[in-house]
DNA sequence: TAGATTTAGTTAGCCGACTAATTAAATAAA
DNA sequence: TTTATTTAATTAGTCGGCTAACTAAATCTA
């Protein structure tokens, strides 16, 4: 008995994330997949980077990228040009529909950020923000120790 | 310019998530795969639920539980037996070794836990948990609102 | 310059998650 | 009791993530 879930805080920010990563994608269209809206919000910021730096970017892996750019050229999200310099660098850019899922995926999930902060304040922010840091800190330094 | 990162709160979260499952991961046994730590620790506390009450409780669909139960029957951790009065329902429980795997899975994520926060004290851990409930209310009801 | 090594990306195969459609058992209704 | 409806679980198919093995281009080096 005792108190039954008196931790459970990571397992708390997990259940956030899955709803948040639901929330985004009810909120854009329809042929915008779960995975995308990272990709799609740093190809706002910059077009035209290499797959191995928006994989380095997003924390994911570079296979992952290579199946996930596949599908979104398919569906006209965005193209691939090789770069002329380098012949084994592929480079991906946005398309005219891909740039104004873009635009609706950045607009959807910064309204959901301004949402999930509407009770914090300026310093509550700050220093929720600290908090976080400390949890990724001790966890990169895990992730240090044993690798 | 502006602000670069001035937001980004909610991305912070995801990433710790990441290397949280990450370092779950690479702290437990090999033939323990990363989504089945949910359903090991709730198995430690209740063996013997149904695959919709398990479900239910890991904000999860039965389709998914179906799938991985199948994979962990056949690495021997848990097994299925009918319910004798409703063939239509499932019970699951732990093995041998499935107990084990599941008290090590335990160990290994409240250690990370305590980690995590080993520089919180007992009010800011509060006051963290206050803030993230916060959060999950804001998204809570945003689902609500778009359904 | 020829050959070895590094590097970017792809492919194959697996696990985790979802939806939609299906099966089988239990329950409700006619 | 027979039929209709609900409910638990499964199946099929898709997307997102990973690792390991592979290809091709660039670079290093002997």
């Amino acid at each position: 008995m005792e108190r039954m879930h008196g931790d459970g805080l990571i397992h708390l920010m997990g259940h956030i994330m899955k709803l948040h990563r639901h929330n985004v994608h009810i909120a854009i269209q329809d042929d915008v997949y779960p995975g995308q809206p990272p990709l799609l919000t740093r190809l706002l910021e910059h077009d035209g980077q290499s797959q191995k730096e928006l994989a380095m970017k997003m924390n994911v892996k570079p296979a992952t990228l290579t199946v996930m750019i596949n599908r979104m050229a398919k569906t006209g999200l965005v193209e691939r040009r090789t770069d002329p310099l380098d012949q084994r660098v592929s480079r991906v850019y946005l398309t005219g529909s891909g740039r104004q899922a873009a635009v609706d995926v950045k607009e959807a999930v910064q309204q959901l950020e301004v949402r999930s902060f509407s009770r914090f304040s300026e310093d509550e922010k700050e220093l929720f923000r600290r908090m976080l840091q400390q949890i990724h800190e001790e966890q990169e330094a895990f992730r240090r120790e044993h690798s």
